[in-house]
RNA sequence: GGGCGUGUAGCACAGCUGGAUAAUGCGUCGGCCUCCUAAGCCGAAGAUCGCGGGUUCGAAUCCUGCCACGCCCGCCA
């Protein structure tokens, strides 16, 4: 609680300093305490028992008893050689209802902080559906988009669209070269394609794609031969700069990356700019790239003429050549991405990535040889791979859940749901809610885990409406919304802030809650760690359902102003947080 | 073989810049709707924090060895 720290930290300086411990020795050490019943903060005194030659106990006891009565401060105890401050639950709500409490936005940069952030996140290849295995990478950074904004960074999401290389290049052989005859025909043995996404794009090129990778695999020796000749020579013009195959390709992944979008539009995913890679070979930076390279010091070429940074002299270890040009002049795709972020730190001075698990070698590749340009390297968020119980999701085999499909069912759960509880809502209304309950329980589902961790997809949990999901926070807000909407018809008394004894436990936790809530949103943007947010979201909505059963609102028609007024700054408070989260906050359900 | 990551109740997961009784949800058991939306609230049971060693006043957290799982180690993207 950084406010409370604020203010008892120059009165701990003065006492501490008296004695002899320094404000390096304990400053850090002055941290928020584990349980709500030890305090709020804690300063344990153990490390200064050397320093001062004296026990824990006698120098916590020491410092409570030199410690002025603050207005802030309900206590100050010495107990077992921490030395506990309770914040005084007074000066807490004088604190919520004097807007000491940053509400914010994460709809729109406010530039607040001053700060500009690139966010680069998704950047899928655009060769089939949305699936849920590529989701942790959208949301996730979606999220992070969303939580810089309530922050107050300026922020800019961007999708680095692959659209050159072997993926779309497959895509694009298969959309000239195979009818539809003889997709349908390769594909026999697969699940036939939903009735539901005959018109959706991307749902339908994939089938192309699928086509290609099994003939690539299964055809005959010439054919494949033939195969492998013709879109070798697709990817060599691509990556070459060949200005006509490479709108070939646009034109074969354009529908796809529009259903692609369209799906995640619906999780309210969206962009600000899209950056081809091709940008940068048909430019020519590329190449101007390569020769700077060629120059460095750790530069050297193989027999065949290939380009390579001897990394192992920068402390890489393991594998220390990284190409970055082949023995036929042509760049790979760790170059252009090195070019791409030359180009990106010209656009914002703070850029953040968010890349699977098995980009770290090439992200540290990539960042190494940033540094050898004398260029910072990216903030990266790595996550691990959503895996299905059965395994591994694979575009090209096709065995996949697709976010459209988990989207439907998340709806029609919803719904489901929301007609057993409130049977008096017309169709309307329940489709609405359930759209909007559906989406944020599959987002929240991903965000409330730590990236790091590995995560395996389970219908049941996804469409979990129950404390620990999203819906859970939302029904406390509309629990506020409610009560706002009834308030304001009634009259009102003036905001009278009961004494601390008057106060019960359930409005002193709403209050502690809420006094922490800039300090989560901030740690969690600094360390691009969207799940501290998220499970504060929890917590707060809990303690407003604390608040809600101990303090009545509106009692025999009249409102309590003060009971009011902590209640309105909840549902602010709820309100932007779920925003930030992605999840559309609505006020009935 | 080398590098990186993960291992915490039946399940899932937080805590990891060292601090008190390891937090939360699901599941299990028990209680609460004449009163602001019960998608809620209250209570109970349930944990050798993967295993061994070390550092420390103090280790889930730091160091080290081992075990299990995941990802990576292409002149692919």
């Amino acid at each position: 609680m950084k406010i409370l720290q604020a203010t008892i930290s120059p009165h701990l300086e003065s006492i501490l300093s008296e004695m002899g411990v320094g404000k390096d020795a304990w400053e850090s050490l002055l941290q928020p305490s584990r349980e709500a019943s030890q305090g709020d903060l804690t300063l344990p005194c153990f490390p200064f028992a050397s320093v001062l030659r004296k026990a824990p106990q006698a120098i916590s006891d020491e410092i409570a008893g030199l410690f002025p009565q603050l207005e802030a401060l309900a206590s100050v105890s010495s107990v077992n050689g921490y030395l506990n401050f309770t914040a005084n639950p007074e000066w807490l709500a004088d604190a919520v209802l004097s807007d000491q409490v940053h509400i914010g936005s994460a709809l729109e940069n406010s530039g607040r902080t001053g700060e500009t952030v690139l966010l680069e996140h998704t950047s899928a290849n655009p060769n089939g559906p949305f699936h849920v295995g590529r989701a942790r990478n959208a949301i996730l950074g979606d999220t992070l988009v969303r939580l810089h904004r309530l922050h107050g960074d300026d922020v800019r999401a961007e999708y680095y669209v692959d659209d050159m290389g072997k993926q779309v290049g497959v895509l694009a052989w298969a959309l000239d070269n195979l009818s539809e005859e003889d997709v349908n025909e390769l594909l026999s043995e697969r699940e036939p394609p939903s009735e539901r996404w005959l018109t959706k794009a991307d749902h339908q090129r994939v089938r192309w794609y699928q086509a290609a990778q099994i003939l690539r695999k299964d055809a005959d020796e010439e054919r494949k031969a033939q195969i492998e000749k013709e879109i070798g020579s697709l990817v060599h013009a691509s990556e070459h700069g060949d200005v006509a195959v490479l709108e070939s390709f646009e034109a074969a992944y354009t529908p796809v990356l529009e259903g692609m979008l369209a799906t995640l539009s619906r999780l309210g995913i969206s962009y600000d700019t899209f950056t081809k890679e091709s940008r940068f070979v048909v430019d020519g930076t590329v190449a101007k790239l390569m020769e700077t390279l060629d120059g460095l010091q750790i530069s050297d070429t193989a027999d065949n003429g290939a380009g390579f940074l001897d990394l192992g002299q920068r402390g890489l270890k393991g594998k220390t050549e990284f190409f970055y040009r082949r023995g036929d002049g042509s760049s790979l795709y760790a170059t252009r991405d090195v070019a791409y972020h030359m180009w990106k730190w010209g656009e914002s001075n703070r850029l953040v990535n968010v890349l699977g698990e098995d980009h770290k070698l090439q992200a540290k590749q990539v960042g190494l040889t940033l540094e050898e340009l004398g260029q910072k390297r990216p903030e990266v968020l790595f996550y691990s791979f959503i895996k299905l119980p059965e395994g591994k999701m694979s575009t090209r085999q096709g065995n996949v859940v697709f976010m459209d499909d988990l989207l439907e069912e998340a709806h029609a759960q919803a719904s489901a749901v929301v007609r057993e509880l409130r049977p008096e809502y017309d169709d309307d209304k329940v489709a609405q809610i359930a759209e909007a309950v559906g989406t944020a329980a599959v987002r929240f589902n991903i965000i409330k885990v730590s990236p790091e961790k590995g995560f395996t997809f389970r219908w049941e949990e996804a469409l979990a409406f129950e404390a620990g999901s999203a819906p859970f926070i939302m029904y406390a807000h509309t629990r506020a919304c409610s009560i706002s909407k009834r308030a304001h018809a009634l009259p009102t008394s003036p905001i009278q802030p009961p004494s601390a004894d008057a106060m019960p436990e359930g409005l002193v936790e709403l209050l502690r809650l809420m006094c922490k809530h800039n300090d989560v949103l901030e740690r969690s943007v600094r360390e691009q760690k969207a799940h501290l947010f998220a499970l504060h979201m929890l917590e707060l909505a809990n303690a407003y359902n604390g608040f809600y059963r101990d303090c009545p609102v509106v009692k025999e028609n009249e409102v309590d102003g003060f009971a009011f007024a902590i209640s309105q700054m909840a549902r602010e408070l709820m309100r932007s947080g779920l925003e930030g989260l992605g999840i559309t906050p609505i006020e009935e359900m």
